[in-house]
Formats: C-alpha cells, structure tokens, sequence
DNA sequence: TTCAAAACTTAGTACTGTCCCT
DNA sequence: AGGGACAGTACTAAGTTTTGAA
C-alpha cells in the first residue's frame, strides 16, 4: 500500500475589515480563532438548527471556549450576537463562485483534477485504485440527525498532527505539509485503511478508505452477497428453529426467539445499546415498551402489532403488522408489568443474539437477513411484475416498483423532495397536451382516404403520440409513488447486484435503465460475471 | 469474560453540474 | 443569459460487527 495521505481542510481566511460582527448593536472585531467559528454559525442563522435550545447551548458554550479574555468578557449572551453582516457575506461569495465565469470555472475544475490525480488515488498490490474520502472533513458545527444532545458543538481543525498514516514498510510514506509531522506512520496490512484520525465531538475514529469501485471492497461486497444466498439455503431451517423456540421454558430463549422473528419479517436492524449523549433511536434488540402496541383485532386483522420508533438516523418506523399468535401471546408476556422506557427484550442484547446466530450458521448475524430478505424480495417481485411482453418503459417500471418494494421493506425513506407538487403538476399538463394531441390525430386520420401518402404520415404520428402518452403516464405513476421512497440505499447495500444484470439480460433493458455511471462501477464484478440465467431464491 | 474501542457498512441530505426552457 | 428541474456526487453521521485489552 503507497499513498500521497489526506488532504486538508484550507486554512481559515479572516474576513475582510468591512465584515462586522456586531454585539448589542455594536460592532466588534474578534480574534481569528473566534471569528471563524462565529463564521459556522452564521451559515446555520437561517436554519432551523438556531432555534433549537441545545444546538444554541453547545455551539455558545464550544465558541466561548476559545475566545479571549477580553472576548469572554463581552460576550455572555448569544442572543445579543449580530451574525447578519458575515452571514451576507458568505452568501455573496457562494453568489460570487456560481456567477464565474467559464474559464474561471475551468480552471478550478482543473486544479481540483489534479488534486484527486495526485491525492485520490493509491497503489494497492501494485494496483492503482481510488481512495474514497481522501479529503480530511473540514472544521465546523456538527449537525448531528434527529434530537442529538451533540448538535451545535464544534468541529475542530485536523491537523497532521491528529493523523496515523497506515502503509506499506517497503513504500514512499506520504510527506506531511511543510512544518508539520503524522502523529504516527503504521504498517498494518490487517486493515483496510489508509489514514485515520479521531474527531474531537463523539471521540470516534474516523478513517480514509477505498472507493466502493476498488477491488478490495468489491470482494467484500460480493462475499456479502453470497453470505446471504447461503442463509438462504439455511433459513427454512432457521425459521423452524426460532419458531420451536417461541414454546421455550427458558423467557431468554422465547425473547431472542421473538427478536429473530421480526428481524427476519420485518428486516429490523439489530439494535445495539446508545449512550445517553446519542439521540435516542432503537432497533430490534433496543426496543422498549412504549414502541408497540398490541391488539387482538384491528381492521379486520387479527394479533396486530403496531410498532412506532425511531430508528437509525431518527427515521420513523411505523407499521402494523400481524403476527403468529405465540407471536402475540409471547409480546403480551414480555411487556406484562412493563412501563415506559423499559426494554420490550429485557433478557437479549445484540451479543446475545449474534452468539446465538453465528451457532446456526457461520458468519450468521442480524444483518445478514436484512441483506438476504432485500435480495430475495427483488427477486421474487421481479418475476412478479415483470411483464412477458412490453416496452423496456414498462419494463423499468417494474424494476422500479420492485425495488420500491424492497425500500418499503427496509424502510428506505427519504422526504418529498421540494420541487414534488411543481413537476408533478408540469408532468399532468404535460400528460393533457399529449392527450389533446391523441385525439386530434385520430380525428385527422379518420378524415383522410387510407394508403394515402397524408394517412400514413398522421398514422405514424398518431401511433408516436400514443407511446409518448404511455410514457409519461408510466413516469407520472412512478413518481407518485417513490416521492417519499429512496431507491438508492438498498440499490447500493442490499440488493444482489446480479439479480439486476441478469433481469435485464434476460428482458433486454440495457444496463443504464438500472444502473448510473457510478453504480456501474461499483457492480463492474457483477456485470462482468453474470449471464442471464443467474437468480437469488 | 466483559466491555470499550476499532473497523467497516449503511444512511439521508446538501450541494453541484447539466440540460432544457424562456 | 437566467433559472428551474433533475440526476449524480460529496459528505459525514449513524449504524453493526469484530477485535483486543483489562
């Protein structure tokens, strides 16, 4: 392993004399340190962050920190900081950078080139490969997701001085910028990174790694998948197993039991303990008694759980769902003298758990059967939904509404995206013109004597309209359907990349219906792989 | 054996560039 | 030229699992 190490965060540029920073009215120049980080808060003034108490708290209280005596002394209240006049100039300069000219763009295109050229990429086994994250996360406010207790707090700089470099013994070890040294250079060819440093707000390691294209992880992504075709060998089994399980003697046992049969109907995420400095989100193994709700009967179903969390990055989870009845009668058993905040599986954790699976199989764990239910989910929609005969239009449509199926499962969601009701609307009007023309060529071609030159020409456009309508009636389904839906997480880490390539060899949609460029990449092992007769049951 | 740290995968959102229309 | 829509990409937080020290 050879590499030129990390990129760094430019230096702070102190804002121009004119840009005032103002305190109960008046203005105050503040030392460079401060400066910037009041620069961070003031990109947030217009976001929602700012009005929340504890964003506020811990960014006053992080800001306050590094500025001087003097600085500390004046300000005491955030709520008499003035940010306005360096937000307004951070807008001009983002304003600035759009309106350049195309040269001027050219050449930051370039020069941007050139420092992946040099930076991003490294030799691995004497292999050049793309390095994914070679730029050092600059400095700023973290944002964590959901109510985190963090939000607000500062980023701090890195500096050489913070970065371990892992590399080969026998290569030219990255330079350090001039001045500066690594805080250590390590040969560890038992990991697969290739920088690290720890961030300063939740203490985590945060590393340089490969691009998803490389080979190292596309064989780890490959080994994945076939871990998961290898449950799908084992899981009748596996099923029958847990299902015994429900009768246990032994409440652990009944609990794990319950535990694997919603990780593998629902595709629950395991759900590990959280400190109480994380916003509070569970899984599987981490619910408590206040996320279900169990009814005997509910429209018209029966031992009906109703599950209603938070779950990785503060996404609700909601969703009803009828149960086996030792299901049900075990989570009555579970819950009986519970309140809130107690665990729903007061006896298992994701260790426990874990231990129990990788048992039943080797390399087994919790999400292994979130990998495999994805997987074989679009597999069988595909065979569902694909239509024998039809446009490749029609054909991506069911493609699509097979992965949506998967998304759902998974609970993939994304919110609307903003411009939702504006293009919706355009795509209608759109879908009426078309319409109006349709019925305007009919009218002509009724009107015209057949086999004239004039009818085959409206016939053809008559018949061109009619597939353009198809078209963007297809499209208008589509959107409606996937607005608050992200294909793209389980596309990237769940789905078999083969169970595409060989759908669309077998139907003939060329590969671009289902992959962008860079999803190509990824699955380059796939599709080179793969013939049509490839499937995942 | 326990537990925290390390390592690696999975996740949604913000930003950017491009295309097309006005 | 300007601006909106959209796709693709960058970013980095937040999970899971594995590792290894106490």
């Amino acid at each position: 392993m050879e590499h030129k190490g990390p990129v760094f965060a430019p230096e702070y540029e102190p804002l121009p004399k004119g840009v005032k920073f103002r305190y109960n009215g008046k203005s105050m120049v503040l030392s460079p340190a401060a400066e910037e980080v009041a620069g961070f808060y003031s990109r947030f003034i217009e976001h929602d962050y700012t009005t929340k108490e504890v964003f506020n708290k811990n960014f006053f209280k992080d800001w306050r920190r590094l500025m001087t005596k003097e600085e500390k002394d004046v300000i005491t209240d955030l709520k008499k900081c003035d940010f306005t006049d360096i937000n307004n100039y951070y807008k001009q300069k983002s304003e600035e950078r759009k309106a350049m000219s195309k040269d001027e763009k050219l050449k930051l295109k370039e020069e941007n080139e050139a420092i992946t050229k040099e930076y991003g990429i490294c030799m691995l086994d004497g292999h050049k490969e793309k390095i994914g994250n070679f730029r050092i996360e600059p400095p700023g406010l973290f944002r964590g997701r959901g109510e985190h207790p963090k939000m607000g707090m500062l980023k701090t700089r890195v500096i050489p001085e913070d970065v371990i470099i892992n590399c080969s013994k026998d290569s030219k070890f990255p330079k350090p910028p001039p001045g500066h040294k690594w805080k250590e250079v390590r040969h560890d060819n038992t990991v697969s990174w290739l920088a690290s440093w720890t961030e300063n707000v939740q203490g985590q390691v945060k590393y340089v790694m490969l691009n998803p294209t490389s080979r190292l992880k596309g064989e780890k992504d490959w080994m994945k998948y076939e871990k998961a075709r290898e449950l799908a060998k084992k899981i009748d089994k596996i099923r029958e197993n847990y299902k015994h399980d429900f009768k246990s003697k032994e409440m652990r046992i009944r609990q794990r039991a319950v535990a694997m049969y919603f990780i593998d109907k629902l595709a629950l995420r395991a759900g590990n303990e959280k400190d109480e400095d994380q916003a509070d989100t569970v899984g599987c193994c981490s619910l408590r008694y206040e996320h279900i709700k169990l009814y005997e009967e509910k429209n018209g179903k029966e031992n009906v759980v109703e599950f209603d969390f938070l779950g990785k990055d503060s996404i609700r989870y909601q969703n009803e769902v009828s149960v086996e009845k030792r299901v049900f009668k075990n989570l009555q058993l579970f819950l009986n003298n519970k309140k809130d905040g107690d665990d729903l599986f007061d006896r298992l954790n994701t260790t426990i758990l874990n231990k129990h699976l990788s048992e039943l199989m080797e390399g087994l764990s919790a999400k292994v059967f979130r990998t495999y239910n994805a997987s074989h989910t679009l597999q069988q929609q595909l065979d569902e939904l694909t239509p024998k005969k039809g446009t490749v239009a029609e054909k991506v449509l069911a493609y699509n509404r097979a992965n949506r199926a998967v998304a759902i499962l998974c609970n993939h969601q994304r919110a609307a995206p903003k411009s939702h009701e504006k293009s919706m609307e355009n795509l209608i009007n759109k879908i009426e013109q078309k319409q109006a023309d349709v019925k305007d060529l009919k009218r002509e071609v009724k009107n015209l004597p057949k086999k004239s030159k004039e009818y085959e020409k409206k016939h053809n456009a008559l018949k061109r309209a009619e597939e353009q309508l198809a078209k963007l009636k297809i499209n208008r389904d589509d959107k409606e359907e996937g607005k608050e839906i992200a294909l793209g997480t389980s596309k990237l880490n769940y789905l078999d990349p083969r169970i595409t390539v060989a759908w669309c060899k077998k139907h003939d949609v060329p590969i671009e219906k289902a992959y962008n460029k860079t999803q190509r990449a990824k699955f380059r092992w796939a599709i080179d792989m793969v013939d049509e007769t490839y499937r995942f049951d």
